[in-house]
DNA sequence: TCTATATATTATAATATTACAATCATGATA
DNA sequence: TATCATGATTGTAATATTATAATATATAGA
């Protein structure tokens, strides 16, 4: 049988109350979290992204590197394109549970 | 039957970003996280709470004022002492999130 | 009222984040 | 090679966040 419990231990580890901060603060931005739900249906690349966003370009980009040095966003190089995906499986289930009823 | 759909037009919904980006803001500090998870047991007043996190009183009083204005906290004045709790129910649920897997 | 305990607020200096402009780097193609 | 398109980086000024120290407020009990 499965049921959830609360684990009431992990508040106390350092570390991982700093890695989650982390995770949350790069979220925690009206432009990312709009990157994020936009490309949370699929790979996209950054013209098409900052184009659909409506955001200047050197801002998106500035955006872009913060969540993939966090690991959140991957991407692939394709000739002179270069798109980006959700890579952080967490990072996806926040943003899932954002969109639920308050 | 009741599949999961990702929404994908919430993201270019302003308030939503800068609400969510609010909330998530609010929690992406190691302090504030830490209360949240010590509190995620119940309920617990403020003397307990810097005790048990080895924090100052007046940084704990601080922190505890940024969630309770996020409407993160409710909070309990009992005689002298003033308890507090979990209110937002997505607060916990992001928290609950952090604790599994990576 | 006087004092002790519990909690909150304020001031401040250090640091971090942000938007924006300018510039740079790379790849594709003429 | 020259040029264009795509995307990244850098400099900077404005703003926000943070920890800490000092002070204030509120309640309870003597």
């Amino acid at each position: 049988m499965d049921y959830e419990v609360i684990d009431n231990e992990k508040w106390q580890d350092e570390e991982f109350l700093e890695e989650n901060a982390d995770l949350l603060k790069a979220l925690a931005h009206p432009s990312r979290l709009k990157i994020i739900g936009f490309l949370s249906s699929g790979k996209k690349c950054v013209k098409h992204i900052w184009e659909a966003l409506d955001l200047p370009q050197p801002n998106v980009s500035q955006h872009l590197s913060v969540l993939r040095n966090k690991g959140i966003l991957g991407y692939k190089r394709e000739g002179s394109i270069v798109c980006y995906y959700i890579k952080n499986k967490k990072a996806l289930e926040i943003y899932k549970l954002l969109l639920k009823e308050d």
